[in-house]
RNA sequence: GGCCCGUUCGUCUAGUGGUUAGGACGCCAGGUUUUCAUCCUGGUAACAGGAGUUCGAUUCUCCUACGGGCUACCA
C-alpha cells in the first residue's frame, strides 16, 4: 500500500520535473566571452526555447582568483549582442549601468550562495560521506610526483580519512588550514547518462576523493554546480565534453545527497585547426573580437550552431535564422565528435547575411566601422563622412562585394579622395588614343543628357548599356576607369550613380584632357 | 602513465545491412560580365586499419592505430 502509494506520488513528481524544463548557462567570469562559450549558451538557448522551457543564467566564480573584472558585464553584453535572452539570473540594468539578478532562485551567483554550500557540506560530512583534509598542498604535490613515478594513477591517499573526530574537531580548534573532500566508495561501477553519447561507465576506485569546499571557505565547481542546479531546479545540464571525466563525481554526489540526477548532454569541443580544443593563439576566438571584425551576429549564430549539429533529414538548407533554429533544433542529434572552426565558412555565411539584409539596417551596422578608420585611410573622406545619403549609395554598391563589415570602404578610395587616371589605365586593350578619347568624350554626352531626376541606378544602367551597344569594353572600361582610377571596382554604372552628375563629369573631363 | 570520449571528402556534415556514398565551404574549370567581386554550371575529393557476424558491411561487434579531453584547494 504505502509503497504503491509512494511510487505514484514519484511517478507523479518526475513526470511533472520532465516537463518542466530548466537548462542553465554557467559561464565562469575569467575573461571575454569564448565562442565555444557561445556554442553551448545557444544550444542552451535553443533547448529552452523549442521545450518551452526556462533559460537561467549563473555565474560560477567560485575561483576568486581567476576572476577577471568586468567579465559578467562583458558577458551580459554579448548575449544582448547575439540576441540570447535568458529568463533568471543577472541581468543589465542600462538605466542605472547596474547589473541586477532577477528569479525565484536568486542569488544567482555562486559567490554569493557560500552559505549554502557550507550547509550542504556539513551534512555530506555528518553523513560520513565527506572528510576533512589537513594535507598541505606541497605534500599533495609530491604525492603526485610519486605516483607519477610509479605510474599509478595520482590521486588522494586518504591519509586524512582515518582522522578520528577529536583529532579532527582539536585541528580545526588549532586554526589548522583544511579542505572537505567527498569520500568515494570503492568497487562501485558509475554510470552518466549522457544524451548524446549514452551510457559512460566510469569505477570508482578511479574517481579521486574530489575537494569539494576549499580552505578559503569556496566550494569548488564540482559541489557548487551540484548544488545549485538541484536547488534550481535544473532539468538538462548542457556542457562542454571537458566535463565528462568529472561527471562521475557529480553523479556520486546526487547519491549523496539522495537528489534526481539532472539528464546529462555532454557536446563536442570546438576545434583549432590542427583539432587541439580551440583556444586563443591560434587566432581570435572572443565573441567581441568576431563582432569587431565585421561578422554579423545573424552569421555568428547560424555559423557556431553547425558547428556539431544539424537538422539532418537530408535537409541541405544551412542558412537559418535564430527563430527557424528553435523550430528545428534537436539535442539528440548533436554530434558526438569535436568539430574544427573554419573561418572561411563563417565568410561565406556572413556575406549572405549581408546581401540578404535591409539596406538600412546594413548601414546603421556598417558605417561605424568605416567612421573608425575614415581619417586614417581617406584624407579626403571628410566631405562625405556624414553624408549618409552618399555612404548609403555606395554601400548599396558594394554590399555583394563584402565579405566582413569591416571591409565597407576598404578598396573603394576613389569614392571618397580625388583621383589620378592615368592614359594607360583607361585604354581599353588594342583602343588608340583616339578610339579612348571618342569613347570618353561619347560617355560623357551621354552622362550630360541625364538630367538629374533621372539619375537613378537603373537608368544609369539602361541608358549606359544602350550606349555602350555591342562593342562594351571599349565604351565602358574607359568610363569606369575614368571615374575610379582603378583597376577593378564596380560597374561604371554604379560608380557614376554614387559619385553624382556633376562629380562624374568633372572626372570624365579630367581624362579627356590627358589626350 | 591512468581514466574517458571520438574517427565519412582538406573542413562542416547527410546517409544506409545492398546508394553511382549526397550537400555545404574551400579549391579547380567553364559561363554571365568592361574589370574585380557577385551570380550560374560543372569538376576535384571521404567511409582510419584489421578481424568477426552476415549472402552482403561504410553501417553491427571486437581489437589496433590515430586524434582529443581530463587527470588542481581552475572552471
Amino acid at each position: 500500500m504505502f509503497h504503491t502509494k509512494k511510487n505514484n506520488q514519484v511517478r507523479q513528481f518526475t513526470q511533472i520535473m520532465e516537463k518542466d524544463i530548466r537548462v542553465r548557462m554557467a559561464p565562469s567570469p575569467t575573461g571575454s566571452m569564448h565562442i565555444g562559450t557561445l556554442r553551448t549558451v545557444l544550444y542552451d538557448y535553443l533547448f529552452a526555447k523549442k521545450n518551452s522551457g526556462k533559460l537561467v543564467l549563473r555565474i560560477e566564480d567560485t575561483d576568486q582568483s581567476r576572476e577577471v573584472e568586468g567579465a559578467v558585464t562583458d558577458l551580459l553584453l554579448r548575449l544582448e549582442d547575439v540576441g540570447i535572452v535568458h529568463d533568471e539570473g543577472p541581468f543589465m540594468d542600462h538605466a542605472n549601468e547596474k547589473i541586477q539578478e532577477r528569479g525565484n532562485y536568486a542569488p544567482y551567483t555562486q559567490s554569493k550562495r557560500l552559505d549554502i554550500y557550507t550547509k550542504y557540506v556539513n551534512k555530506l560530512l555528518e553523513k560520513g560521506h565527506a572528510y576533512h583534509c589537513f594535507c598541505s598542498s606541497e605534500r599533495l604535490d609530491e604525492m603526485r610526483k610519486q605516483q607519477q613515478k610509479s605510474k599509478q594513477p595520482p590521486m588522494y591517499d586518504r591519509t586524512c580519512c582515518t582522522l578520528s573526530p577529536d583529532e579532527v574537531a582539536d585541528r580545526i580548534d588549532k586554526d589548522e588550514k583544511y579542505v572537505v573532500r567527498m569520500k568515494v566508495s570503492r568497487g562501485e561501477t558509475i554510470t552518466v547518462d549522457d544524451l548524446i553519447r549514452g551510457k559512460v561507465e566510469f569505477k570508482s576506485d578511479t574517481v579521486d576523493d574530489q575537494v569539494i569546499l576549499k580552505s578559503d571557505g569556496f566550494p569548488t565547481y564540482h559541489l557548487a554546480v551540484v548544488v545549485d542546479d538541484y536547488l534550481m531546479k535544473i532539468s538538462h545540464v548542457i556542457r562542454g565534453e571537458e566535463w565528462l571525466p568529472s561527471a562521475p563525481k557529480h553523479v556520486i554526489l546526487y547519491k549523496m545527497f539522495g537528489w534526481d540526477l539532472p539528464v546529462f548532454a555532454h557536446l563536442p569541443l570546438l576545434l583549432n585547426e590542427n583539432k587541439s580544443k580551440l583556444s586563443k593563439r591560434q587566432g581570435d576566438v572572443s565573441v567581441e573580437d568576431f563582432l569587431n571584425k565585421g561578422y554579423l551576429k545573424e552569421a555568428l549564430i547560424n555559423f557556431v550552431a553547425f558547428l556539431g549539429w544539424n537538422p539532418g533529414g537530408g535537409q541541405t538548407r544551412e542558412i537559418y535564422s535564430l527563430d527557424e533554429l528553435i523550430e528545428v533544433f534537436d539535442l539528440e542529434k548533436v554530434h558526438k565528435a569535436g568539430a574544427v572552426v573554419d573561418v572561411k565558412k563563417l565568410n561565406k555565411i556572413n556575406s549572405h547575411y549581408i546581401k540578404q539584409k535591409d539596406i538600412d539596417e546594413l548601414y546603421d551596422e556598417t558605417v561605424k566601422f568605416f567612421n573608425s578608420d575614415l581619417q586614417k585611410k581617406y584624407p579626403n573622406a571628410n566631405k562625405h563622412s556624414d553624408d549618409r545619403d552618399f555612404l548609403k549609395r555606395v554601400l548599396e554598391v558594394e554590399r555583394d562585394r563584402l565579405e566582413r563589415l569591416t571591409d565597407f570602404g576598404q578598396e573603394n578610395a576613389f569614392f571618397f579622395g580625388d583621383i589620378t587616371a592615368h592614359k594607360d589605365l583607361l585604354t581599353w586593350k588594342e583602343s588608340t588614343d583616339d578610339q579612348t578619347s571618342d569613347a570618353l568624350k561619347r560617355a560623357r554626352e551621354v552622362l550630360a543628357e541625364i538630367n538629374q531626376d533621372n539619375w537613378t541606378r537603373e537608368n544609369l544602367a539602361s541608358t549606359l548599356m544602350d550606349a555602350a551597344g555591342d562593342d562594351r569594353g571599349s565604351f565602358l572600361w574607359p568610363l569606369r576607369a575614368a571615374l575610379t582610377g582603378e583597376k577593378r571596382s564596380p560597374s561604371p554604372m554604379d560608380c557614376a550613380w554614387v559619385l553624382g552628375k556633376q562629380e562624374s563629369l568633372s572626372r570624365l573631363k579630367n581624362a579627356i584632357d590627358l589626350f
